[in-house]
DNA sequence: CGGTGTGAAAGTTTTCACAGCG
DNA sequence: CGCTGTGAAAACTTTCACACCG
């Protein structure tokens, strides 16, 4: 038990993968680790593709990219592609993350498990607005701007996430680059221009909507499949943030 | 003045447009409005896809699916072409939208701003828990689950928000579509099943974030771009939901 | 059997390149 | 001129189909 049996991590790392793959892969984790939670210890390609809508090959193919994780005639194991995904996504590592701006969405933001269950961790967040500075929220004491540099590069912080008015996210990426992050989460609607080597992910939560106007508009084709769960662009989050109670009716 | 000048609105509707189109236009609304904003009258491809890091001829053939809006010598007038993306996406007219789900999310996005300046307004919150029932959020008192159905029929609302814990968020949405609305935006972190037709836009904040560790793991191609903004999946969001001040430094 | 891994084919999206227009 | 609109080519992604395996 020593040995992973499938070619395991082994990562190509040459053989470009497209962003969309990597996005699946994501959806992939996050099904497995339901199916495991819910006991089932092995899966085919034809299954966990029926329960997000693409098709076997597809499931194999997305795989296929990273190494071989399957059994003929089995199928994969939970446990193992769940461990494998999370190699290649780079999620069995903790991930600090500093936030900058703390308004509404911003402790939203702080509080939300959904972050902690796939090894992130909020463990900062800085905010320009005196009146803001010293408040805790879930734990976190708000920072003045001042203290991020020197707080990122002790940290060895790579993360960060902007949650502050459109007007400022330029200025405060800038800073958070100067600072040493190289991963960004911009929650503002407004495209940044950053150096080369800097990853971005956008959040525009009012375009997410204007997706689903322009669908619901146009009947676009949602999949055609009979069942299936229709999505439109990444993927789905927002979940356990706190305690919405919710039992249906 | 009475006539728009290029062949406007006419919408092809059977070619299918590819949801990437759909998601770019979007970009090139929200840079047309900045634009615009800042005094600009008309611009180029080649502007508008250098503000965003995408070619010129993209630009082009994206609008192309709808129709020719531009002048040749000159590029596009901002005002007419701000009006045609408004009416192929749908949001020149007001979207009434109900929430399910008001915790600490579902409150933050209750007075996010950027959702009224595209034309969406939250009309209803609902909430299974009794004790969040009454309270009130940005001028929205909570409403109990009972009250969804005829208020969704009655209003004529076609948009929902799921905004509750992951466990609820399929019957939630079952209810949803049972009351008539036929388009989703979910912030649970699980695949919805539903019937075909109805249109789901996912948001995982999680996998935003493991997207940005895959990147920033594996140094993913940015863009190569030498100056350049990096938006990985889809658009980029969050901006004056509250007043989280950000004089930078 | 049932199911993976994978070349080859089909389909889709992006880029090229250029005619045409004001 | 500068820039659009658009066919045609190139690049990329998905689907097909099948050899192989336990």
């Amino acid at each position: 038990m020593t040995d992973q049996r499938p070619i395991p991590g082994e990562i190509p790392s040459d053989a470009t993968v497209p962003k969309v793959v990597v996005n699946r892969l994501s959806l992939y984790l996050r099904e497995l680790q339901r199916l495991e939670s819910a006991g089932q210890a092995t899966i085919s390609s034809g299954q966990l593709g029926a329960l997000l809508g693409f098709s076997d090959a597809q499931v194999r193919k997305d795989l296929g990219f990273f190494g071989q994780f399957g059994y003929p005639g089995v199928g994969y194991r939970c446990d193992e592609l769940i461990r494998a995904m999370r190699d290649i996504l780079g999620t069995n590592q903790l991930w600090p993350v500093v936030m900058v701006g703390v308004g509404n969405l911003g402790q939203a933001l702080l509080g939300y498990r959904g972050f902690v269950r796939q090894n992130f961790r909020i463990v900062a967040a800085f905010d320009a607005d005196p009146a803001k500075v010293g408040q805790s929220f879930d734990g976190i004491t708000v920072r003045p701007m001042g203290e991020l540099p020197a707080f990122v590069r002790e940290q060895a912080v790579r993360l960060g996430m902007i949650v502050v008015p459109t007007e400022h996210a330029q200025a405060v990426a800038e800073q958070l680059v100067a600072a040493g992050v190289d991963g960004i989460v911009n929650f503002a609607p407004v495209t940044l221009t950053l150096p080369p080597g800097v990853q971005v992910v956008a959040v525009d939560l009012a375009i997410e909507l204007e997706q689903l106007s322009f669908a619901v508009t146009s009947r676009l084709q949602t999949d055609s499949d009979s069942e299936s769960a229709t999505h439109a662009d990444g993927a789905s989050p927002a979940d356990d943030s706190e305690p919405e109670t919710e039992p249906p009716a």
